[in-house]
Formats: structure tokens, C-alpha cells, sequence
RNA sequence: GCCGGUGUGGCGCAGUUGGUAGCGCAGACGACUUGUAAUCGUCAGGUCGUGGGUUCGAUUCCCACCGCCGGCUCCA
């Protein structure tokens, strides 16, 4: 092609180019290392494949296989290599889609038959892929008019539908190409090779040489569009990275995080179990974690005391009438445990919520505007009938205890009480060493919510603007209110960076008017109160998970079950050992004697497995100089000689300042963080 | 609820043409009396998730159910 054409780089530089020049060309010319490293490139805001052509003028950054967005493309064009090898060995088989996640990819497919896949299906798939890989096979784009792609994909059902939507102005994100305003739909593909072609939006790798740094990691079953009404495709998950480097790290985290499992840490440490005897997702708490419990839920009354929180309690079987008021048995039902029949015909249900007690309590008598904002707190134990695929763990049970507050009040007064309770929630968790946060505002659910379209509006402005005055980060969740209003929650961040959705605060103008709740005003009328939902730890099983997997087992000393363990080095040293402990546990220390008839070493070990906060080797030196020998949690260098008194106050400050020995401590600097200095 | 995987002493794991189970750790007991991540020995402990079926015989093959793991759907 004649003529010049001249684009801008991201540093703001021009730069000029042969006519008709590639992306790929525009690589080449800023360097080799760049053209090796590109898989796609962004004009004008817009991700293309390097084969597309530069316009002139145009804007243009060439994206990297080692940035998030050129990982996209990378997993992109792997989630495609992963359908021609499943069409390769299960020919006739549909495939649907195919997108980028977290991480990694998935596609589904209906395989001929009914067949599904398992998991040695995995070792041949992958196989097959890397054969298409070493055949390098070129990624080429195509676009077509609707019809066309039709045709294209006569035997392929599901890309037929994607089609049709496309056609019907539903913006497909996978498969629309980027049409200007006006212009007739058009649907892009990508042609692999003869008998291989895939319906896509792109860019994709140049070609499939390109890849080859990823893992297929397991078979789903995943419903089709996510609509359980609808047929169940097989869904195959894999992670691809731009290096065997990038993939092991990956790997590794993964093994990260199952180390932290609180299934893991909970059997190892003793904490809790679920007894199969007793039935799925319901826990017992052994005395090591029911100490935990006792000291989370300790601190929390302690703090809700000081907020001005009034501590109620109600009983966990009720009357189906009270969730017919509340709305509940039209909505969860099913999430309900099936009612049993007492009294000649009466259901009873097992209580799925607090809340509708807590407003019997409000309605005990009549309310003056004096009294509010009243706040109602209870660790209410609620029963859930989760579906039997969803258990999981402490996050998700069948039988939990909430730490549940109802706010009522005015709605005068009701912005500046969410900003109170926010506030107090996110310094909450904060004592409990979670201090990473953004809020998310879900809105109301489209066609299962109750109440007035104002109230609905009044109440997510007033939220968003509680939120706002925060100053931290708003995500919005549309649609993800509860059916008598939205929320505002807290997501936290633990320390591998994962996110979990923590606390929540929901407005509600809807149950106050069901349960038909007032309070008499300074002008003598009776007036409906709002009411406030709120949840802290959500649950405390829930919390007590999540606190476990942050700390990946090593609690801080102020919650550990067990602070101090002593170790007599021989029965010489027994008195001693539990002189130590008596004065230990006078000042509130939680401590153990391990005289054991093992050797010192044995018992080190058998104590660092637990991992217990400090341990103290004594022997003669100690009982002279009245010391002890310190093993610091997470350092392997213990500390000898030092002075008991001063430990005990070390000790003391650290459990105060909700600290760890792992950052603080009674004596020098710390030690290597945890998880470090152990083969 | 759906799809795939899985279930062997408290925990972690072995166990193939089907012939009634082993190891390590933990536990009990004994010896050793120990100064920083496993001292030695002895012993005990399992109706192989549960219930059916096939078989002379089932941990092993088949069916159903339960639990658990990974997803999907759901999550007041």
C-alpha cells in the first residue's frame, strides 16, 4: 500500500509506518524483544489481534503476554485450542463458550451421546492440545453477516443461539464484533485450521505456537447462560500463563491456600469438626476452638456494650405465621427446614433469621421517639436448609450463629446511624487485624423485592451517600439486595489478597410496615419506624474461617487457645515449670505444662506444630536466675535467659495491643515471619 | 438439587487376574532424665462410609444411599 501513516504510542511519542502496517509490523520496529513479547495490541481503546492494520492517527499500545490484559489473551486463545481438541477427540461433539476468568479459562461442551467427561479425559485433552500447539496453527479472523455465521454454525446449536442474540441486539461479550453505530451486526470467527473454527470477538495470539505455558485443572458440570432450568453443559476449567515460570507461581499459591484451609487448620489444631453422625454442614467446636469462640464473642459484646447495643435473646422454633408476616416462607422456603406439626395442625420452623423476633420484641409494648435509635444485639443461632452441593466447610453450614443487630429508628436519624454502624464495623475488624476494605452497594433485585419503587430509591441513595462519606471504595452490585432492601456490605481483604464478603448493613422500610411496628412521635402521631440489618462477622463460623485462613492457623496471642506452653527440661524442673505457669495464669494467660517423658526437642516440635504463641524451655539456669527460655512463634532462634517478670509484661502488652509474636514481642526484634526458617 | 471425583484404625497413606488388611504419626505401657523441630522398645486399635446384589468367597465387581472434595445453581 502507498502513503505513510502516522500513530501515537503510550509514552506519547509518533511514529511513522509503511501504509497498510500491522501491529505486528509496529512491534517489529520498536524492537525484537517487544515483537516477541507482543500478543495483541489496543487501538484507539480497542484490543485487536497484531495482524490488524494501523489507521492512521490512531492511538496504539501493543499488549504484552506478561500483563493482565495479554494473560486474556493468552487464556483466550487457550480456551479456543481447548475446544479443537475436544472436537478433535469427540467429533460431533457442541461446544458453547469458552471465556476468560480469574486466573484462567473454561469451556463448555455437550458432548455426542450424553457422555461426559472425567478425569483421565483431562490427560488426553491436554495431549491433544499440546499437539495443536507444536503444529502452530494461525489464529485468522474472519467477519460475517448474521446469516452467514448462521450457516457457518449449522450443527453447532449453541453458537447458533449466541448468533441469533447477537442479532437481536443482545451485546454478546464473546462473540459480537465491534460494529460502529448503525451498522448491520456482524459476528467475528477465528479459523484454526481446516474443520476448526470458532465463533469469537478476539484478538487472539497470533498463532497457536504461541501458547503453551498452561494446565487443564478440572470437569464441572455448569448449567447453560447459568440457568438451572436449562440443560447442564460440561464444563472444563484450565490456567494459562505467559511462562512455566508465571504457571508454577501460580501453582504454588494455589498449594498456598490449601494450606491455610481452615478444613486443614481447624482438624490439625483441634478447633472443630464435623461429625457425620450428626449430618452435613454442621459443625461442633472442640475446647481449643470453642476458646477462640468464646474470646471473638467476648470482645464483640464487649465493643456492641460500648456502642450502645441493648442484648436480647429469642428462641430457635417459631410459629410459621411469624416468616407469612415477615415474607420470608414466600421467598426461602426452600432454604427453610420443612416445618413440623405440633399442637393439633400448628407448623413450627426451625428460625432462619433473627429478625422478625427482634421486632416482636420492639412491639412488646408501646415505643416512644425517646427511645430510639434502639439497637438490639444477639448471637442468634439460625438453621438453614442449604442445597446438599453447597456446604462447605465453616463458610457455609447448615446450623451458624449470626452476630445480628436490628437498629431502629427515625428517619431523621437513619443516615447519621449507618454511618455509626459503619464506622463501628469496619473499626471492629480492624481489632481483629482485618483492615483492608472496599464496600460494595447491592441494589434491588429485580423481580423478587417487595415495597414502594421510592422507598427502594430513597433507601439506596441514602446508603450511597453513607458510603461515600466513608471515603472508601464503592463497588456496585445491581440486583444483589435482599428482597425488603438493599445493603451496603464490607469486603474485606485477607493477607493472600483474597476477598470476602464480610459484613453487610441492609435498610429496611419494608418489615416495620408488615409487622405494622410505630412509635409515638414528639408531634403525638404514630409513625413507622426504619429498621437496619446488620451482621459483623456475618457469621461467627464464617469469620472464625476466615480469620483462621488469614492467619493461616497462627492466631494472634490475644485470641490464641492456648498462649504459653512450658517445657520443664527435666523433672527437676517440674516445680518450677509450674510455678511459671500458676503466675502466668494469675494474670490471665492461658498456659499449659508439657513434662512429658519426651526430649526437649520432641516436645519443641509436637508445640510448634500447635502453633502456640510462646514456649518456655526451663531449666537450672532458670530456676537460679528465675528466667526462662523463649521460642517465639515463627522464629526458630530461641531467646535464653530471659527475665520472667519481663516476659509476663511483654506478654500482657502484646495480648492488649491484639498483637502477634510474630510482629511484637517481650524481648528483641522479631523473628522470620511465619512459614519461613522450616524445611 | 445437578456434573465430576472420592471414602481403608484419631491423622496421613499402601493394598489388582476377588481368597476376611499393612506402614508412619498420634495413643497406652515400660525404659531413658534429657537445654531447643521426632530417644528406644512393647502393646493396643479397622464389621475397609452404610445398605443391598453377584459369587463358594467382596476392601476389590454391580446398584442405591450417606459423607467429603472441585464446580454449576442458590445464598434472606
Amino acid at each position: 500500500m502507498a502513503g505513510e501513516v502516522s500513530v501515537r504510542l503510550p509514552d506519547g511519542s509518533t511514529r511513522a509506518l509503511p501504509g497498510g502496517a500491522t501491529a505486528a509490523e509496529l512491534a517489529r520496529a520498536i524492537g525484537p524483544r517487544l515483537a516477541k513479547a507482543a500478543v495483541a495490541a489496543e487501538v484507539d481503546g480497542v484490543e485487536v489481534d497484531l495482524a490488524a492494520e494501523l489507521p492512521d492517527g490512531s492511538t496504539v499500545s501493543v499488549v504484552t503476554a506478561n500483563s493482565e490484559e495479554g494473560r486474556a489473551v493468552l487464556r483466550h486463545s487457550t480456551a479456543h485450542v481447548l475446544a479443537q481438541a475436544v472436537l478433535r477427540l469427540w467429533p460431533g461433539a457442541h461446544y458453547a463458550i469458552g471465556p476468560v476468568i480469574e486466573d484462567g479459562f473454561y469451556y463448555d461442551f455437550e458432548l455426542p451421546g450424553g457422555a461426559h467427561f472425567n478425569d483421565d479425559d483431562l490427560a488426553r485433552i491436554e495431549a491433544t492440545m499440546r499437539d495443536i500447539i507444536a503444529e502452530d496453527q494461525p489464529f485468522i479472523r474472519h467477519e460475517h453477516a448474521i446469516e452467514e455465521g448462521l450457516d457457518l454454525f449449522a450443527d453447532q446449536p449453541f453458537k447458533r443461539e449466541i448468533i441469533e442474540a447477537v442479532r437481536a441486539g443482545a451485546a454478546e461479550v464473546d462473540a459480537a464484533a465491534p460494529a460502529g453505530p448503525g451498522a448491520p451486526p456482524v459476528v467475528s470467527t477465528y479459523w484454526n485450521s481446516p474443520g476448526f473454527t470458532d465463533l469469537c470477538r478476539g484478538p487472539h495470539v497470533p498463532s497457536t505456537g504461541r501458547l503453551g505455558h498452561f494446565a487443564l485443572m478440572r470437569v464441572a458440570g455448569a448449567y447453560w447462560r447459568g440457568d438451572e432450568k436449562r440443560q447442564q453443559l460440561q464444563r472444563i476449567y484450565g490456567t494459562a500463563w505467559e511462562s512455566d515460570k508465571a504457571l508454577a507461581d501460580h501453582l504454588h499459591r494455589l498449594e498456598e491456600a490449601e494450606r491455610r484451609d481452615h478444613r486443614k487448620l481447624g482438624a490439625e489444631l483441634d478447633l472443630f469438626s464435623f461429625p457425620e453422625e450428626i449430618g452435613s454442614g454442621l459443625p461442633v467446636f472442640h475446647p481449643k476452638g470453642g476458646t477462640v469462640r468464646r474470646i471473638m464473642e467476648e470482645y464483640s459484646r464487649q465493643r456492641h456494650v460500648a456502642a450502645g447495643y441493648e442484648f436480647v435473646n429469642s428462641p430457635h422454633i417459631t410459629k410459621a405465621e411469624l416468616f407469612e408476616t415477615s415474607g420470608h416462607l414466600d421467598w426461602f422456603a426452600e432454604g427453610m427446614y420443612p416445618p413440623m406439626e405440633l399442637d393439633g395442625g400448628q407448623q413450627y420452623y426451625l428460625k432462619p433469621m433473627n429478625c422478625p423476633f427482634h421486632i416482636l420484641i420492639y412491639k412488646s409494648r408501646q415505643r416512644s421517639y425517646r427511645e430510639l435509635p434502639l439497637r438490639m444485639f444477639e448471637f442468634g443461632t439460625v438453621y438453614r436448609y442449604e442445597k446438599s452441593g453447597v456446604v462447605h466447610g465453616l463458610t457455609r453450614v447448615r446450623g451458624m450463629t449470626q452476630d445480628d443487630a436490628h437498629l431502629f429508628c427515625t428517619r431523621e436519624q437513619m443516615a447519621d446511624e449507618l454511618h455509626a454502624t459503619l464506622t463501628f464495623v469496619l473499626d471492629l475488624l480492624g481489632d481483629f487485624g482485618l483492615d483492608e476494605f472496599y464496600l460494595e452497594l447491592s441494589t434491588r433485585p429485580e423481580g423478587k423485592a417487595v415495597g414502594s419503587d421510592e422507598d427502594w430509591a430513597v433507601a439506596t441513595e441514602t446508603l450511597r451517600s453513607t458510603a461515600a462519606r466513608m471515603g472508601l471504595e464503592l463497588v456496585m452490585d445491581e440486583g444483589g439486595g435482599a428482597f425488603y432492601g438493599p445493603k451496603i456490605s464490607v469486603q474485606v481483604k485477607d493477607a493472600i489478597g483474597r476477598t470476602h464478603q464480610m459484613s453487610t448493613i441492609q435498610l429496611d422500610f419494608q418489615e416495620p410496615q408488615r409487622f405494622a411496628m410505630e412509635y409515638v412521635g414528639a408531634d403525638n402521631a404514630r409513625h413507622v419506624p426504619i429498621m437496619i440489618h446488620r451482621a459483623l462477622f456475618g457469621s461467627v463460623e464464617r469469620f472464625f474461617a476466615i480469620l483462621l485462613e488469614h492467619y493461616a492457623g497462627n492466631l494472634p496471642t490475644w485470641m490464641s487457645p492456648e498462649q504459653v506452653r512450658v517445657l520443664p527440661v527435666s523433672e527437676d524442673h517440674q516445680a518450677y515449670a509450674e510455678s511459671v505457669a500458676t503466675l502466668l495464669s494469675g494474670h490471665g494467660i492461658r498456659v499449659a505444662v508439657d513434662s512429658a517423658d519426651d526430649s526437649v526437642g520432641a516436645r519443641i516440635r509436637r508445640s510448634k506444630l500447635t502453633k502456640v504463641p510462646y514456649i518456655l524451655v526451663v531449666g537450672d539456669d532458670d530456676v537460679t536466675a528465675r528466667t526462662v527460655g523463649v521460642n517465639r512463634r515463627g522464629s526458630n532462634r530461641p531467646e535464653r535467659d530471659e527475665p520472667l517478670d519481663r516476659f509476663v509484661a511483654a506478654v500482657l502488652e502484646e495480648v492488649e495491643a491484639h498483637g502477634s509474636p510474630e510482629s511484637t514481642g517481650p524481648s528483641g526484634p522479631a523473628g522470620p515471619p511465619p512459614g519461613t526458617g522450616r524445611a
